[in-house]
DNA sequence: AAACAAACTTGCATTTTGCAAGTTGCTGGA
DNA sequence: TCCAGCAACTTGCAAAATGCAAGTTTGTTT
């Protein structure tokens, strides 16, 4: 489930976590609707797939998000935020308004994400 | 002044600055109250030389900390928080926020933390 | 003059990331 | 039936980042 982690700190613990060049960057993209392999694949940032795939399965197997399929012949999945995935919105508003607020020409955030509530982005059961 | 950006989505281009393993550790440890090389490098996640003295000029080169002399004779620096750096907290409160919601064991966050402004952690000035 | 200390720096091994091409399972058309 | 096509990965290898131990520099203390 988790991995080993560097000290008992919140924030270095969060870290070994998220802490890398990619994974908040595809949760981002998981929040703004694109649950499916082929969808993520095209987010802006030119993720390479095999780099991709390892974050989706570290992301699953530390609960953030789920992989479920979403039809037959041939199955396909798609991958959902859990509510341990959905409580990391917070995190990537503060970013987001960090660098709004400190980097020129950024896009400006949609209200979706900078008003949204973790409780928008997963069902009421996971 | 700014490395190169994956995209303009300000959540990306946050991460281009302090998305790896070590940045906002070390930021953590200067808002901690430590502000000389030696100090950091006792951090309890033990960090390597290198990295550190790495880090600690990037944050400068990109304007979140500064180092200035504090004695001559023999000259030593410290490093302190800019308002670009210090604006990072809400980031930090964030993170151990949702560790100590979901990673079971962490070490719950001192009150100077999870209450402080960014503006109590550097000079008026800078 | 020799030992000491802080703050890095260097060399090299290990791990992570990046890129391009290849594989698998299934479908739909000729 | 056979083959092109597509989604979703997987593989092999090169490049970059990280980790570790030892060394260097500059000035101080005895």
């Amino acid at each position: 489930m988790w991995p080993d982690f560097r000290s008992q700190c919140p924030v270095a613990s969060a870290l070994d976590i998220v802490g890398d060049k990619w994974t908040l960057v595809v949760l981002r993209t998981i929040f703004a609707g694109r649950h499916r392999y082929g969808d993520l694949a095209e987010m802006p940032e030119a993720i390479s797939s095999n780099i991709l795939a390892d974050r989706l399965e570290r992301l699953e197997s530390y609960g953030l998000i789920t992989k479920a399929p979403y039809q037959q012949n041939p199955v396909r999945h798609e991958y959902r935020l859990t509510k341990r995935g959905a409580d990391l919105l917070p995190v990537l508003q503060q970013l987001a308004t960090w660098a709004a607020r400190h980097i020129p020409g950024r896009w400006s955030a949609p209200r979706w994400f900078s008003e949204g509530k973790p409780e928008d982005f997963y069902p009421a059961k996971s």
